[in-house]
RNA sequence: GGUUCCAUAGCUCAGCUGGAUAGAGCAACGCCCUUCUAAGGCGUGGGUCGAAGGUUCGAAUCCUUCUGGGACCA
């Protein structure tokens, strides 16, 4: 059940019975403000110069048109011509019911589609830092969500696996390994070996030009060199998997699809642009010029699948990748989440591979940008020392940190049961406080608001969880069997009810825009008017009737569920207790 | 130089295809734990939505110019 779209067709198709012309804008939305209902068409205003009608009469004769009967309590007309529109509580409270009884809370699946989700893709060269935080933990939500909606997502996790700092980093490993050195143990903090590997390559005779040679060799698929580089990747994989375990993010080994998988698609790549008549040779290299996105005097732009040397680029791995994820997995979309500096690469990717015919009128391809982190001075993030928050250091942080503040709680927990509280607690506050942030802009980076427990926060809305299980436990009712009429007397009652009719239209947002933080709004929404439901509606106190009690029972387990589900989909846990 | 993005409360951010009195959290101040978990609730103060024009019945939202900042390309 989705109350907007329900409501949406029936003003529709009022439109169409009191003339107003076809295509007129149906501007209907959730009611900001108490007192104007729970939503509210706003379209009469616009009518009246068209139909040539004061704009209350529209409003009325909309009101007369429009065929809701059982589902709203009452339709007014309001101000200039706003329609206000008040659902009926008892229909709403059987559409509670209806939901509470389905395994999917009540949401259809949408028609399927085949989604390719792009995201994480460290490199590996590196740690993983806090940067790369937004791409891994974004992209899992909007996978997770789609796949709750009943599409067909396909991971790809688009590792920077190759590429001429590797020459460097394996003559380095080569000496190691040389010197009997475990590679586990040489690569166990990579950014150590990565410094260690530039120094020599800056400062040690004859170094850089073995690493060039390394370079050369990997690119043509020496055995031994391949070997290193498998050695390397390995751990390095390894690492990430570790944080992605820690992260609650869904990523697996077969999701690695990285830039190395497509080394040997790229000379059929720039062939196929090649006889398409898109790419030109120029000055040696192979260009494609976009006269679409020329500047002012009518330069195109270039962009360079293959440098003059006969290297290849970025550009070339992703047009490759674009042929396997359109072509041989058959994706209906494409979602890639990457940093906003590389948005104007990205518009030249699609348009180069749309005319290529890699991607066909039917599939989109759709870049995701999230801003980059800076420091609380507005500068690019960077420690004290210069250095990058290494992300497992800054889970480790905010473990302890909740560690602590369970510690100052009288509780009947064990040591064990406070450990996996803390854990989930501190993990869901750092997630929680990147992905409630949309913004495609740079976003300031800081300790204590990621690692902030209270407000609107994740630690909050599994607060207002393990409130609801608490309940169930001192209620002894067998939560899968509890079985009431909802009613809806209480103002904070409906308000709740309301709020838990709009998860779907949520999620259905995040599913088109890619945007977390909508899902994120909206269960801190759902959280806070179940706080208010709390404090206003007992439900185990004395004096409070059988049937009363058992239909609060029914909306906080619909809550409940409620939470855990949108919580689930942003990959951040609940508890029973906390 | 070209392209592009951004500017909302002291701070961090929301604000859906233009809608009624611009919302949260943090910070500040006041109240509520013998009462279903106070990681909570209720309340107060705090804004010329960067500036100026324009479109519109209606603009934080759309358009133009300007100021300031960022990014990318060269």
């Amino acid at each position: 059940m989705n109350l907007h779209t329900l409501l949406l067709d029936k003003f529709k198709a009022a439109l169409i019975a009191i003339g107003a012309p076809e295509g007129t804008p149906a501007p209907l939305s959730r009611t900001t403000r108490a007192g104007f209902g729970h939503y509210q068409f706003n379209g009469a205003m616009a009518l009246s110069k068209v139909l040539k009608q004061n704009p209350r009469e529209i409003a009325q004769k909309i009101v007369d048109a429009v065929e809701l009967d059982t589902e709203v309590e009452k339709l007014e007309v309001a101000g200039p011509g706003f329609i206000n529109i008040y659902l009926n509580p008892e229909w709403l409270a059987q559409q509670l019911q209806a939901a509470n009884a389905d395994v999917r809370l009540g949401i259809e699946a949408e028609q399927q589609q085949t989604v390719v989700v792009d995201y994480s893709a460290p490199n590996l060269a590196k740690e993983m830092h806090v940067g790369h935080l937004r791409s891994t933990i974004i992209g899992d939500a909007v996978a997770k969500t789609l796949e709750f909606l009943g599409h067909k997502v396909i991971r790809q996790n688009h590792m920077g696996d190759w590429g001429t700092q590797f020459g460097m980093l394996l003559a380095h490993l080569n000496d190691k390994l040389a010197a009997n050195e475990v590679a586990e143990t040489a690569l166990s903090d990579l950014e150590d070996f990565y410094r260690a590997a530039k120094v020599r390559f800056d400062n040690e005779e004859g170094f850089a030009d073995r690493a060039r040679d390394y370079v050369v060799r990997l690119q043509s698929g020496d055995a031994q060199c391949m070997q290193l580089w498998q050695n390397f990747i390995d751990v390095s994989i390894a690492h990430s998997e570790e944080v992605y375990d820690r992260l609650n993010v869904a990523l697996k080994r077969s999701d690695v699809m990285g830039e190395s998988a497509y080394n040997n698609d790229l000379a059929a790549t720039v062939a196929e642009l090649q006889s398409a008549g898109i790419v030109v040779e120029s000055q040696g290299a192979q260009v494609a010029f976009l006269q679409e996105m020329a500047d002012k005097e009518g330069n195109p732009a270039a962009y360079i699948v293959q440098k003059s040397g006969g290297g290849y680029l970025y550009a070339t791995t992703d047009q490759a990748a674009i042929r396997y994820r359109n072509g041989v997995l058959g994706a209906d979309r494409t979602l890639i989440f990457t940093d906003v500096r590389q948005a104007l690469h990205f518009k030249q990717t699609e348009l180069v591979a749309r005319k290529a015919g890699f991607i066909n009128a039917q599939q989109s391809y759709e870049h995701c940008p999230f801003g980059m982190m800076l420091g609380s001075d507005g500068k690019p993030f960077k420690t004290r020392t210069g250095g990058t928050v290494k992300l497992a250091e800054l889970l480790d942080e905010a473990i302890e940190r909740a560690e602590v503040l369970i510690n100052q709680r009288e509780s009947d927990l064990s040591a064990q049961e406070r450990k996996i509280i803390a854990d989930k607690v501190g993990i869901g506050a750092v997630k929680y406080a990147d992905l409630s942030k949309n913004r495609t802009t740079d976003y300031i980076f800081n300790w204590d608001s990621m690692l902030s427990f209270e407000g609107n926060t994740a630690p909050y809305l599994q607060y207002a969880y393990a409130r609801v299980q608490s309940i169930f436990r001192k209620a002894h009712v067998d939560d899968v069997n509890l079985q009431a009429d909802i009613q809806l007397d209480e103002m904070q009652e409906q308000l709740l009810a309301i709020k838990l009719m709009q998860y779907v239209e949520a999620i259905k947002q995040v599913s088109n825009e890619a945007t977390p933080h909508v899902l994120c709004t909206y269960i801190y929404e759902l959280a806070s008017l179940f706080m208010g439901f709390y404090e206003a509606c007992p439900i185990l106190k004395e004096g409070i009737d059988e049937q009363t009690k058992n239909s609060r029972l029914m909306l906080a387990q619909l809550t409940a569920k409620t939470l855990q589900s949108g919580l689930d989909l942003l990959g951040i846990e609940t508890m029973d207790k906390m």
